[in-house]
DNA sequence: AGCATTTTCCAAAGCGCTTTGGATATCTTC
DNA sequence: GAAGATATCCAAAGCGCTTTGGAAAATGCT
């Protein structure tokens, strides 16, 4: 059943019925309602295609696989894209997924994607500290968004959580509660986010006078076995210069680093205080962890949705303004942290 | 710049410049290398929703996202995913994402997918043993391959590894080590692959005549945790009755199982042989484990490739069959298998 | 009632491609 | 060199929708 059957059922024209359908002002609510009706009971839907090639509109929303793969990468990537496909799902827009490999192939991608005109507009995540493809976004004139920040010169539409902030605040948590030792374990350095978590890290540190020693910090991939091996190191050391508190970028990291202060017979929350961000994936909760743990914790599935929303939001409207936006990221307090252990 | 643009430039007619570019014959390869030269040069990119318009073909197949979540899981899928979008991305082919919530939605998701005509095929994973979705294909003649089986009477189009198989001569190494009290760990009972790799394992005991204990036999999600309880209950049992040998459905089973074992004393690969399924995932290896795990191992990214290749052969040319293909599964013998101990 | 508005509907022109059915030029064959 | 075969190209008709520019009908106003 096309638009034209359609009309000819409903003795009226193409024009007047598509206008029905698609909400415009100029029908009566008389038709409007009789022609829903009776495009309902035939099961009539547009076709995608014809659409698309009338409107120059795709209905499709691109999203990027990441070029890096691990572990928690792909967990954390997976619940945002759930999140993109849920919400898009619910606004009558598709998601398809583009992968490049390689620095050139990834470019005439996204330039393929877009003289094609197969997509509307495309959500990045996993920024670079300078990424390239916030340029090329612009050279090609494609709507986008940024999941994450970088430090492109030029104002881009992104939105972001408040790295920083979170990672301020829960430093800040542990000085308040006496802790002057403490290491951040950090993601991979070359990642925006890991920069500004460093950076709300040192803020909170030097507010107290603290100062962040260099073997303090290390960023390496967010996996159990970083924490591992950087507990390992750290909590061996003597007493007086071992960290009483560790603020970790995931929790596997936290995982890594608990079993390890476990096995030296330090408790959690006593001996050593552990606070670690929290994605809000779907299966490795931050409340579940033995002694609970305090965490920073922003859903990475909301971000999906919410991105998509705007998104979509401009590309029906282009007066609607592409997001810069920061949430906020709550601090938790669990267990996992107390005062500092008296020297 | 589009194909009028594009044909007026070479002075030469639409018919021509389209058949030029789609390697139709009744063109000399004179004018055909000067066309593509030219759209190269040009940048021509056909409309993606034009020649949808026109072939009634929409470049695209659906994946739907499974509907049950764990982390493992997550895992699997994103692999598999990465798999189908990398080999359709070079055939020329898009993937777009489906989702469904609820018994009912999921049948709306579907049908809606092929009423507007946005997908050409698609692809289904994570079977249920008597997986509904199989006749809603039928019914609404989409073209589909099923990664995985399932129970349904009527032959259907899938590619599944062979699990029976896997499992077969999996426990089939251990009977001939000498083993005779073997575990398994299964995945849950629901799924399709699961009872086939109990099949697979009954079938090794039986020919060795060995009886298959209930309390041997478990089911559950493939995660650690179900490896730790399963392997703290069977291990703690006075040494008469306590396995000497475990077949896990996932990697991660595995090292819920070989924590436990270790912090009783038992060696594996002397104590307790262990071999468990390996998806071939990107950051979990069998070979990594310590000691090196004796594995079936088939990579499920490789599956995805396939499957789309399939598809997309297919729907190129509707002679080309659909398949029924069950690929074999290596076992690859490492150390963590060995001898059954002396009683 | 007669005019100006507003409401309600329509015919037709695209959107950019593929494909059918021919037309024209080039090559064989005798 | 004419007739047939073959290679090469083209004009035009869709594909199914949206949207422009008007026309016809209904309504409001004096």
């Amino acid at each position: 059943m096309n638009l034209r059957q359609l009309s000819e059922l409903l003795k009226l024209s193409q024009t007047t019925v598509s206008r029905a359908l698609n909400g415009f002002p100029e029908v009566s609510e008389d038709t409007r309602s009789r022609v829903k009706a009776t495009a309902d009971l035939h099961g009539y839907r547009p076709s995608a295609a014809a659409r698309r090639l009338a409107t120059g509109q795709s209905g499709t929303l691109g999203v990027v696989f990441p070029r890096e793969r691990n572990m928690l990468g792909d967990l954390i990537f997976t619940e945002f894209l759930r999140g993109c496909v849920e919400r898009a799902s619910e606004l009558g827009y598709d998601i398809t997924l583009a992968m490049a490999r390689g620095q050139q192939t990834e470019e005439a991608v996204y330039r393929r994607a877009v003289r094609s005109a197969r997509v509307d507009g495309m959500i990045l995540s996993s920024p670079l500290i300078d990424d390239p493809r916030i340029d090329l976004m612009r050279d090609i004139k494609m709507p986008y968004i940024l999941h994450g920040r970088t430090r492109n010169a030029a104002p881009y539409p992104y939105l972001d959580i408040d790295n920083e902030g979170a990672f301020y605040k829960a430093t800040k948590l542990l000085c308040d509660l006496g802790h002057r030792r403490i290491a951040l374990l950090n993601g991979e350095n070359k990642h925006n986010y890991a920069q500004d978590r460093e950076r709300g890290f040192r803020a909170a540190l030097a507010e107290y006078g603290i100062p962040a020693l260099p073997h303090m910090l290390s960023g390496s991939l967010m996996v159990e076995q970083h924490g591992a091996e950087v507990a390992t190191r750290l909590l061996v050391r003597p007493v007086p210069e071992r960290p009483t508190a560790m603020v970790c970028s995931s929790l596997s990291q936290a995982l890594g680093v608990s079993k390890v202060a476990r096995r030296l017979g330090l408790r959690i929350g006593h001996e050593l205080s552990l606070i670690a961000h929290d994605d809000r994936l779907h299966e490795i909760h931050a409340e579940a962890f033995d002694p609970p743990l305090t965490a920073t914790q922003s859903s990475i599935g909301e971000a999906g949705q919410k991105i998509v929303e705007l998104l979509i939001n401009h590309l029906r409207d282009p007066e609607a303004p592409l997001p810069n936006e920061v949430w906020p990221v709550d601090l938790v307090v669990r267990a996992s942290t107390g005062p500092a252990p008296k020297d």
